[in-house]
RNA sequence: UGGGGCGUGGCCAAGUGGUAAGGCAGCGGACUUUGGAUCCGCGAUUCGCAGGUUCGAAUCCUGCCGCCCCAGCCA
């Protein structure tokens, strides 16, 4: 192995395995690594909690720990059924086992309301009648100190009574809430006494109607933590303002004590990842739908035809720290482009076809070609691919007039059909209205046979082709960028990242041809289509019809170097 | 004007007082029946800035600057 590379079984160092190492040195859980990703089920996953998913149950892997998957299920009014069974199996999908520990924190309602009880016994909980208006007035600002509330001194009593009477449905929704008594002049807005249960007669996807009142992410989620024994309790920078209140209720409740640890979420070049723009993406129909191939949720990247592989090595490879960052989406396309070249096998498909003639091949001859599946793996054998008098070329191989550097099909130019024989041009049809090239003609060597020169003449240009006779026709979308912009929130004043939508990030090419050994094609298999990229069959393909999305293609070293010449030219 | 964080090449990111890993991107070149893949080579005298401590600082101290988060009965 190369000293350079990087794989899952040498993972880079980062602070949070710093702190894991600390904490086994010190026995501080006695040896033990216990992780959880706890997901809301109120939304697909994307490539950022993709990230997440990696850390969590990686670490724990790597250490010898388990990692639950528990569903932070506290806000039945956004929760839906539909989203816990897509992020079981997008979490699936990505390589992980949460084994039987499948959680949910409304699983604890009981024990949360138990613990709530115990700290309104110990004077540190209270029922408040302040409205939401009222608490927000209450609160203070960032730089002034809070007030406290008219009922925050009520007796142990009373609390124990209306929490009571809060549970058994005798009040309306937001009329009053349980709040821990803190300090309304903390200078940390968390510390202000902070909301534990709201009132909300609505029905939860897995508890029903046996509960009008909820518990807040503050209240269940340490709590959640502490009773499943996790031992680092790992979410992103935005709670760290309010690990003081993790740790303050641990400790009034003296229970196991997770140890909560923040770190950077990513942020991805040229896409979003907030659920609340993706949920615009889809409802406004910019996209179609939370799978749609362009969206960087789970399931849009697998339909895209990303494996799980690669988004593993990418969250390995960008690293976990605590410094915003924008990560270059060349990585994981990179990543991607990794994986499928060892993995999947080559094709040739003809995305915009020109028909060529060969003059001098015989008229109804066919010869089936050996070609190789894949160079990079001879193990993945070979396949027959027809060749006959008429083929069809991509329109982009030819020019008539070639620029510098140009080595595919020019009138006089000599190429070579991949796996078949070299071709001379020897006449381009054009409509005569248009002026379009419709037709090539050209002349084969026969000496060529498997695309080698028994003289050694030199022929740098390869072409893929397709027989027209044998050729299978078949959909494929191409996809690109969905935003324009690198970073999509950097939009003109008073619009926002929908001003910075690629209008060109999807396009349908129905007219396409590919090789007859694709017939029966699974769906969600993956294809390099030779020189142009690598594809994998769409759900859409029907029997006789199949659809290709452009997973990503491949790099394109000739436009690189006809942008350069353009550039020179344009000086 | 409150509190909490963060600042290492274009983008990520190691580094934890001993003289700047690695990856991506970029740029050269080799090789090539994918202009793919692969291979080789090239970048920080410098770690936000300014002082200080030290034989020695990206790492310690002080000050400054910049960016992010927090005023949901969302998570």
């Amino acid at each position: 192995m190369r000293k350079t590379d990087r794989t899952a079984s040498t993972p880079s160092s980062n602070f949070i395995r710093d702190i894991i190492e600390e904490d086994l040195r010190t026995d501080r859980y006695g040896g033990r690594v216990h992780t959880r990703f706890p997901p809301e089920p109120n939304g697909y996953l994307h490539i950022g909690h993709a990230k997440s998913i990696c850390l969590n149950f990686g670490l724990a892997a790597d250490y010898g720990g388990l990692c639950n998957l528990r569903f932070d299920d506290t806000n039945p009014t956004k929760e839906e059924i539909e989203y816990v069974e897509s992020i079981k199996e997008d979490v699936r999908w990505l390589g992980f086992d949460w084994g039987d520990r499948e959680f949910y924190a409304s699983d604890y309602f009981e024990q949360l309301y138990e613990y709530a009880v115990q700290l309104i016994k110990k004077g540190k909980a209270y029922v408040c009648d302040l409205s939401p208006e009222e608490i927000r007035e209450y609160r203070g600002t960032l730089t002034e100190p809070g007030k406290e509330s008219p009922y925050r001194n009520r007796s142990v009593e009373e609390n124990l009574d209306l929490f009571e009477r809060m549970r058994a449905g005798e009040f309306e929704d937001g009329s009053r809430t349980l709040r821990a008594k803190i300090d309304m002049a903390s200078p940390n807005m968390n510390m202000r006494d902070p909301v534990m249960y709201r009132i909300l007669h609505a029905t939860h996807h897995r508890t029903g109607d046996k509960w009008c009142i909820y518990p807040t992410y503050d209240w269940a989620h340490g709590q959640s933590d502490s009773i499943e024994g996790i031992t680092h309790s790992i979410c992103t920078l935005e709670f760290e303002d309010h690990r003081p209140l993790y740790d303050w209720f641990l400790d009034q409740l003296g229970i196991h004590h997770p140890r909560q640890i923040e770190f950077a979420r990513l942020n991805l070049s040229y896409t979003v990842l907030s659920k609340r723009k993706l949920r615009i993406l889809v409802e406004e129909g910019h996209v179609n739908g939370w799978d749609d191939p362009r969206m960087p949720t789970l399931s849009g990247l697998r339909r895209r035809g990303y494996t799980p592989e690669s988004i593993r090595d990418f969250c390995e490879r960008i690293g976990v720290a605590r410094a915003d960052s924008l990560v270059d989406i060349a990585l994981l396309e990179h990543c991607l482009r990794e994986d499928l070249n060892k993995r999947a096998p080559r094709v040739m498909a003809v995305l915009r076809p020109l028909r060529m003639v060969i003059d001098n091949y015989p008229e109804g001859q066919v010869e089936w070609f050996d070609a190789v599946n894949n160079p990079e793996d001879p193990g993945m054998g070979t396949r027959k691919v027809p060749f006959s008098r008429v083929l069809y070329i991509e329109q982009d191989d030819f020019r008539e007039d070639p620029p510098k550097k140009w080595f595919r099909l020019a009138p006089g130019r000599e190429v070579r059909l991949k796996h078949a024989y070299l071709v001379t041009c020897v006449q381009v049809v054009k409509d005569e209205q248009t002026g379009e090239v419709v037709e090539l003609h050209c002349t084969y060597d026969p000496e060529t046979r498997g695309g080698a020169a028994p003289d050694g003449r030199k022929v740098r240009g390869t072409l893929h082709w397709v027989s027209a006779a044998h050729a299978l026709e078949a959909e494929v979308r191409l996809y690109n960028r969905l935003f324009t912009k690198a970073d999509p929130d950097d939009a003109p004043e008073g619009l926002d990242f929908r001003a910075n939508l690629n209008p060109n990030s999807l396009e349908v090419l129905t007219e396409c041809r590919v090789e007859p050994s694709l017939a029966g094609a699974e769906v969600g298999s993956h294809y390099q289509f030779l020189r142009l990229g690598y594809f994998c069959v769409d759900p859409d393909s029907l029997a006789g019809k199949l659809v290709f999305n452009r997973t990503v293609p491949l790099r394109d070293t000739w436009a690189k170097i006809e942008r350069k010449i353009k550039e020179q030219r344009g000086k």
